[in-house]
DNA sequence: CATGGATGGTACTAATCGGTAACATTGGTT
DNA sequence: AACCAATGTTACCGATTAGTACCATCCATG
């Protein structure tokens, strides 16, 4: 045993140098259209040691998407966290939280459904990683909508699942200035406006 | 005057073929994963034709989507044409198109979105097609939803645009089992249920 | 038949990229 | 001090790519 940590509390790893680096250029750029040379300069590092961190390329696309999916089951933590026992207040927490990271970001929408449309080859080791967060993103959204008690969950689910993703890329093709911008006031409405069901109290 | 028809009524000529397979090709690989030498091969010539016809690889690319945005201003003529003064009917027919298309299509989504996502460069010159194509889209959505006479039409036409650019990119990622493929049911259940003016009927 | 413009085909350049080999350097541990 | 694992550095290989030069071929018109 007897990990070594070099740098102490200097910076930080070469690793997390190179995932940080790979995060910013991936999203920014374009998964495809950055080298791995680019990363690693990014990263203050060359590509040796990004090689001796990661097997292939695709292994760090691979560890870039996973770690977006799990910062992404994150929030739904976080919801739960800020608003114990209120799924009403998670949604909006949700709902928030999307909607600002689209407002406040570079433009460029969702890094996962990004790399969906880049690495097109059905068989891409990547297109796994997302399929299955985007599926589970949606799976909690019709149990959160569900237990917010609404009388068609899955209808309210898709529906917004469908805004928040059309914001995201609508975002790219007519910019800050089109209805993506807008995602919160819609999704908020909508919510208004959905029917629930007679009576659902806590279980 | 006096413009050669070299095969007459055989195949295409040339440029038309080679369109027509970067059509293909960009939309089901990706406009950054196919090479020139490729699409010159699948129309059934070569490289230094191709480059006979288009001054470079993003002129192409250029080409390629002004088709794709000229015949998506043409499903709106059809749906003039096919239900003239009637902007409901337009509506659905529009939905349709659509929802239909993304159901049949190989679920690649809308290829100018995905163009976006693939050119990250801001100043890209296929941006500006895909960005004037997409905000002429979403203006022709707000007039036809004002037009038949839905209370707020910016606030419908908006959800609309957002519902059905999610479906598409949603395709890629959690496919067609998801709820990319309730889009029309979603879109007609909105307007089913949206808001009208009180008296709407042709001047 | 002869001409000429459009096309087919080959070969090439220069640049880029993923990945590897070999060696120098560092800094903590014993 | 001696060791050793992680890192830095340079150079390289093979493959791919956008773009071009050059020549052969076809075919409609004169």
């Amino acid at each position: 045993m007897a990990r070594l940590k070099r740098q102490s509390a200097q910076s930080p790893p070469p690793r997390e140098r190179i995932l940080q680096a790979a995060r910013e250029l991936f999203y920014r750029e374009g998964i495809n259209a950055v080298s791995v040379d680019a990363i690693a300069a990014a990263a203050g590092t060359n590509k040796m040691t990004l090689y001796r961190h990661f097997s292939s390329r695709d292994e760090l696309v691979a560890a870039y998407l996973e770690q977006l999916a799990a910062e992404g089951e994150g929030v739904w933590e976080a919801a739960r966290a800020a608003h114990p026992g209120d799924p009403d207040a998670q949604l909006r927490f949700l709902l928030r939280q999307v909607s600002e990271f689209a407002a406040e970001s570079s433009g460029r929408g969702c890094a996962l459904a990004n790399a969906a449309v880049e690495l097109a080859e059905r068989k891409h080791p990547a297109r796994r990683i997302v399929e299955a967060h985007k599926r589970r993103q949606r799976e909690r959204l019709v149990a959160l909508v569900r237990e917010a008690g609404y009388a068609r969950p899955e209808r309210v689910a898709d529906e917004l699942f469908l805004l928040v993703e059309g914001a995201r890329v609508s975002l790219q093709s007519v910019g800050r200035a089109g209805p993506g911008s807008r995602l919160y006031a819609l999704a908020e409405e909508l919510l208004a406006t959905a029917p629930r069901k007679k009576a659902v109290r806590a279980h």
